[in-house]
DNA sequence: CTATTGACCTCGGGTTACACGAAGTTGTTA
DNA sequence: TAACAACTTCGTGTAACCCGAGGTCAATAG
């Protein structure tokens, strides 16, 4: 299956722009038609999403690079074992970004509830314990 | 209780570069001491708390700064509202995050699963089902 | 058979949220 | 009294895009 790039770029949440600088930086692979216009296919798609995750891992564009390179190259125990250190220290962060993201969502939980009850007129406002409402 | 940057910034798990950025664009207040020294204050540190979880949404310093100047102002319904508003809004961010947190943490365990199955030999190499491992 | 439309292209400068380093100031130890 | 540690400002650099101008190309509308 083909897609063009408004297609692709719906199909993940993002935009052109970003998918034309992925292209030019060489981080995504794509073809190219007769007039010259960008053809991503199910391959692409696949990419795609290991660049989506990775990123939310918080990985920089460079590192991926470096790991994609690698999952092109040959298949030696040293290739593997440097493939395998990289989504070791990713997924790690992965986990302690849902910590923050848990955290996070308590704490706005939280602010709403208090917005709720002052608008309700449950409490005034100066009973607000964080100093910020 | 008072404190130099540096320790405001191990406070924070940040570092005192964002700390001097924050200050200057006036998103973070502070107080100097006689030799020109910033120095912060529970006061700082609950709009860091601020900060910090609001950026955890993704919301941009200049949001952030316009909450926070809503917050200054004078308490009317209309401020209230706004202000309201604005968490809502980045509450939702929030949730999102989270969701995006969790999936993530998924592909990376079952990623990094994967790659121990090749290493101990369970599984050869290409039967990789995402395509690149 | 032109003309407009729409989706794409390249290229260069702009933006956000910092990071970095040089050069200077200030207050405390050897 | 010298050196050090911790800070200061200021200006440039960087990452990961965003944006818009100006051009190409294929398909439809008059």
């Amino acid at each position: 299956m083909n897609y063009s790039i408004k297609q692709f770029a719906e199909m993940f949440h993002t935009t052109e722009h970003t998918l034309r600088y992925y292209t030019d930086i060489d981080l995504l692979p794509c073809q190219r038609d007769s007039g010259n216009h960008r053809i991503f296919d199910d391959r692409s798609a696949n990419w795609m999403r290991g660049i989506i995750y990775l990123k939310n891992c918080g990985t920089p564009v460079k590192e991926i690079k470096r790991y994609f390179e690698l999952c092109r190259l040959e298949e030696s125990d040293e290739n593997l074992q440097a493939r395998y250190q990289i989504i070791l220290k990713q997924r790690e962060q992965a986990h302690k970004k849902l910590e923050e993201a848990r955290t996070t969502v308590a704490y706005m939980d939280e602010k709403l509830k208090h917005y709720e009850d002052i608008l309700t007129g449950r409490i005034p406002d100066d009973m607000n314990p964080a100093n910020w409402s």
